[in-house]
DNA sequence: GGTGAAAGCACCGAGTT
DNA sequence: AACTCGGTGCTTTCACC
């Protein structure tokens, strides 16, 4: 995992296209006042060298009903069983991510779901999971997603 | 915030914008055998309902330096300074994201980092807010995001 | 609500400096 | 490594169904 060496256009192309992917080429070029085949050469650089890894949509879950979030720590009976539950967990499609953690829990989940009585279903789902000692329950009532710019900005001044 | 009514179409759009959000409009046209005007309304139309709220970038960070992920919850010395709290900890750009919770915590938080001693030092700036009583972290040893399109699948189902 | 056509742009590789 | 340029292909609108 070699450190890529980002220089003040790469961080400034991918400062716009994190903001929105579907951004035109030219119009970068134009903001940047480089040519639009630069900008080309440099995306499908940071593409090659794996930073660049995908682009996605950016959805509203809450509009399509689903405003429950929830964290969920596991507890395991033993430690050996972490990776077969882990792939029993993420089976389940409500299960956004899960981590194997150090700490109070062994695996730790985010889960997004309709209303409590739809969550209750998926934990009670991953508390029927063999090896699953027992599970604890977070509930989000307020998410802030902090702006991944941010954090790339801050990331850039390191990489100087 | 009332559902929208996703039809088929709409949901293998999202399907595949989900995956690659630079898809060409033509491109999704041919496969799903329909015209690219067709699909072009259909996003628009997603845009202003607010369903789709905007395309971004993946990045690999583990790529930039950036492969420490941890959890941190946070606890008050007093519930009535959550929004003072949660604000400060916003500013903090090495949260990715944070949440006011039931249960054990209060504020409960996600955060990326170089290494153990970069985390230290994000975790400190945490624990000298005013208003935090102390803090507990569990270190991720292992991430697995779950694929956005199965989460998109079962919604869509559930809709119909 | 969908289509096909058409004008205007964008993509992206080749050749040049 | 960046620029220009041009063929090919994409976007977006609109009259029509």
């Amino acid at each position: 995992m070699a450190k890529f060496k980002l220089d003040d256009i790469d961080h400034q192309i991918l400062d716009i296209l994190i903001d929105n992917s579907r951004t035109a080429f030219t119009d970068i070029a134009k903001r940047l006042d480089i040519s639009a085949g630069t900008v080309h050469v440099r995306v499908k650089k940071m593409e090659e060298a794996g930073i660049i890894t995908g682009s996605s949509l950016s959805l509203d879950y809450k509009k399509l009903g689903y405003s429950f979030i929830a964290y969920v720590g596991v507890f395991l009976q033993k430690t050996s069983q972490t990776k077969f539950v882990l792939e029993r967990i993420n089976e389940i499609p409500f299960v956004t991510v899960a981590h194997v953690t150090t700490g109070k829990f062994n695996i730790f989940c985010k889960i997004r779901a309709k209303n409590t009585e739809h969550a209750k279903k998926i934990i009670f789902m991953i508390d029927d999971i063999e090896g699953v000692y027992r599970t604890e329950t977070m509930i989000s009532m307020e998410e802030s997603l902090n702006d991944k710019k941010r954090l790339m900005h801050s990331i850039f001044k390191e990489l100087q």
